[in-house]
DNA sequence: GTCTATAATACGATAGAC
DNA sequence: GTCTATCGTATTATAGAC
């Protein structure tokens, strides 16, 4: 198989990687279907043949990280409320941010909230948060302990993409993130 | 004075202030120039008779905000590089939050970094907080001190409008946003 | 200082040929 | 599967009357 062959073939899952790009570098808004399109060499209308509206596209990127993260909050579920739980979820959490697609996806949701509220996906992926912070913050936890237990989350996506925070390797500033996070959860 | 003389000599305030809502609610480029001249029983046209262009209406709503922030990055100059500095700027910062604007202005920028990221605003809010940064931060300070003062920032923002975090009253939100802050800069 | 009217442009989305 | 062409609608911004 040339690979011309393989480009025809998987025009649909170019426009989920590259639409990914733009979004998370520009935001949602201001991507347009022209300019996915181009950077493809294809037109507007070919991307409608693959996807019926520019929102299915960011579903569709949704989607797949969606399914890691239920995976994890059942996980999460199935444990004891205790401090080590806590730490073991944020480093899955992490493992699921250095996924393919998971730095990008996020770097996109943690600039582009506003963008996000009126959209399904955004209520969605609040809802998935909040199921989290129920099964790991203790019942009677006070509003500093939520506030530190969404920081520890926040401190790992910018450990995940940040790039103005001062770092030898992007290695070191997870790791960081890290450290951070586990002593926001503690 | 009449309401109604005092209201005919101050569009521009008001314009001001319905954008400042606006943007903080939905974001700069979901919130059209059309919807804020509804919002004050006037025209686009009537808008730009004040302000030039949209992106001036966000300038100025920036500019009064950055002039307690230059303040607060001099007088953090001259003083001495320890914890207690760091623990004053960080409440000096959260009653720059609570200020008319602030908490507004701070969400519109929180969650509208996508939008900010081209526009002159938006660097220079990202210059100001390097500068606070490189004052407050130890010379050879480690990623990882770097993450924790970014958060404590952070924490404050939240603080200031997220409503999502369980709180009896803003004044408990903020109280243990500036407690996680503290921590966090310690 | 506010209006009506409009220019210029971009967007998401569709129709229909090939 | 991709194209050209277009529709309908929104946007920022301007011109000129009052």
């Amino acid at each position: 198989m040339s690979v011309a062959d393989e480009r025809r073939t998987d025009t649909r899952a170019q426009i989920r990687q590259v639409a990914l790009e733009l979004f998370a570098e520009q935001g949602y808004d201001k991507t347009s279907l022209r300019e996915i399109a181009e950077r493809l060499g294809i037109t507007k209308a070919a991307v409608y043949y693959h996807f019926k509206t520019k929102e299915e596209i960011l579903t569709s990127l949704f989607n797949e990280f969606f399914a890691g993260l239920d995976e994890l909050v059942a996980w999460a579920r199935a444990r004891p409320r205790t401090a080590e739980t806590r730490a073991d979820v944020l480093r899955r959490y992490q493992d699921l941010l250095a996924g393919p697609t998971g730095a990008q996806l996020i770097r996109f949701m943690q600039e582009g909230q506003a963008a996000l509220k009126d959209l399904p996906a955004g209520s969605e992926m609040k809802e998935r948060f909040a199921r989290l912070a129920t099964v790991l913050v203790p019942e009677d936890g006070t509003a500093e302990q939520h506030f530190r237990f969404r920081l520890a989350f926040i401190a790992l996506h910018l450990g995940a993409f940040s790039t103005d925070i001062p770092a030898d390797s992007p290695e070191e500033r997870r790791a960081a993130a890290l450290n951070v996070a586990l002593d926001l959860a503690r």
